[in-house]
DNA sequence: ACATCTAATGTTATACCATAACAGTCAAGG
DNA sequence: CCTTGACTGTTATGGTATAACATTAGATGT
């Protein structure tokens, strides 16, 4: 299902294996130590190949990675590791795409947006401080207690918008 | 996976196959009139399984009332009546329960958020303008054009908010 | 160092969600 | 009529996700 841009091939957004990504391990290994949680190689891997990857990736794109170096090949392999990077605010669950990214500030405020491109099927993590207080504004309207939400977009990023020409 | 809300037990939302579901039935026939397509039997059998639910249903949930009825029994019958719905702005997709729940105002608006509620399973549509013009926002500020979203917020409606006493 | 306890991993098995592809059917217009 | 296009039905298959249990590795107290 997935992947034209996880071949090899370009895409809009600049994430990849760059610097930026030893920033966001490092950042998430302290975070663990600080929450008296495991980063685990099985974890820290699936960390670094959703840095590596780009737009989202399904668990059964992860676990066959994980499975080429010697992690167990089974989908309880993938979906451990994802889920706890999830729940840790390591990663993200893209609902729409079935898929995983990884989280581009962890430890920062986690009311993110996702603008998921139909053009290259980039993923990008957007702030989203003023949707998420509306959000909230209009649960407490009808006395909802929110707890947390999914916000997700679809549309053409910046670069596939130019690429129509 | 489902159901505990949809076996007959009480729920928080008031809705059911109440006066209501009758407007919006009627709703649905002329709008489908006007845009000249056509609510089959199944289409609107499914818009009726739908507004008699309570929360929202999973297509296989769907798919086994429509059976029971003579309807087909194979999954691509209820994933296609409920797409049409959908395509049609009378029923949603609720990503985060891989299930469908009949549009509240069909005909209106469409930039609606979800309110799904932990306790009871009841899913409600709330009026989303403010969250999708923050939402339009945050996506412009990074050149993105959006499309359409998904908005759904996880917690605890009004009704089992109170419950937990 | 040792016993113990808990968390994490691995594996098997299975359940659930969704669609592709093709065959038959029905309704509307020529 | 009879053709045409939309709709329904069926078969088959693929993708997503979790339950349950066995095993192993880390931490803890003594």
């Amino acid at each position: 299902m997935t992947d034209h841009a996880a071949e090899g091939g370009f895409c809009c957004a600049d994430h990849s294996g760059t610097a930026n990504a030893q920033a966001i391990l490092a950042q998430a290994e302290g975070q663990a130590r600080a929450r008296g949680v495991r980063l685990t190689p099985v974890r820290k891997r699936t960390l670094e190949i959703l840095l590596q990857a780009h737009g989202a990736l399904g668990a059964y794109d992860v676990l066959q990675r994980l499975g080429a170096e010697g992690y167990g090949t089974q989908p309880p392999v993938a979906y451990r590791a994802l889920n706890f990077l999830v729940e840790h605010g390591l990663a993200h669950r893209i609902r729409r795409l079935n898929a995983f990214t990884a989280c581009a500030h962890p430890g920062e405020e986690h009311r993110a947006a996702f603008l998921i491109c139909e053009g290259c099927d980039s993923v990008t993590e957007a702030p989203a401080r003023g949707v998420s207080d509306a959000l909230a504004l209009a649960a407490d309207a009808v006395g909802f207690h929110l707890e947390r939400a999914t916000i997700e977009a679809v549309g053409l990023c910046a670069g596939c918008k130019g690429a129509r020409a």
